[in-house]
DNA sequence: CCTATACTTCGCCATGTATCGAAGTATACC
DNA sequence: GGTATACTTCGATACATGGCGAAGTATAGG
């Protein structure tokens, strides 16, 4: 019930959905997702680790950079509530644009980007 | 998106992921719902309108009581969420116990069970 | 009608949560 | 070492949520 209960928590929030979603097409960079959510460094690193105490996201350190990814092999509850999800919300318009977005921000270049977390 | 919220904010709780596991055996008015949680009858009502407003039971009177149910046909957002949690706990023990509890509950006598919510 | 029963709604309170900015930590680069 | 970058942790705040009891509504039965 503990294990349920931490998951569903954390995927009934509309920031950390949207996180788990930009996730399904790869990782990223805590600055990526800052910029793509336009939240504040503090509130998505919190996002972060309520993911990962969930294990619903796995986390790896390069350089300056922490990259956040779905587990490679996920629980069977943690998997089954994000392939849910994402079946869920797979026609949302939020989603969609989200998508689109995720897809610009991975080919940006990552200096331009981060730095001052890329508020121009 | 807010379907989705709704939904998955409504079985985050403890309370009502229990109440639609009970449900999913049969309806049950709300004063054996009440007896099965040990909650006070707002708070039972409260989860239930929640539940209500997220499409995840459905609701019939009869005279003095109010039966609540899982949806004939539920939409494809609602069914897939109480078929996944409902496999998710499966094996919960919480779950089991209140599995034997609602058999119980199902079979006692309405006139005892309900006067003064069965707090004997 | 009047009472009792079965909820529901309202008002309140304690706790939890999403957010931010500021301060702290860690890594890279000069 | 010093500075800049990329987070994370801390502290504060505003709002949401789960719980209760009291009061309101609706139905059944004398």
């Amino acid at each position: 019930m503990r294990e349920y209960l931490s998951i569903t928590k954390a995927l009934s929030d509309e920031s950390r959905v949207r996180i788990v979603l930009f996730l399904s097409a790869g990782e990223l960079c805590v600055c990526q997702i800052i910029e793509l959510l336009a939240l504040a460094p503090s509130t998505v690193s919190k996002h972060m680790a309520i993911l990962h105490q969930a294990r619903l996201v796995e986390t790896r350190k390069q350089g300056r950079w922490v990259y956040y990814r779905l587990p490679d092999a996920a629980g069977p509850l943690a998997g089954g509530a994000i392939r849910w999800a994402r079946e869920s919300l797979a026609k949302d318009k939020q989603v969609r644009i989200d998508a689109k977005a995720a897809k610009a921000v991975r080919k940006a270049d990552k200096e331009e980007l981060c730095a001052r977390y890329g508020r121009s």
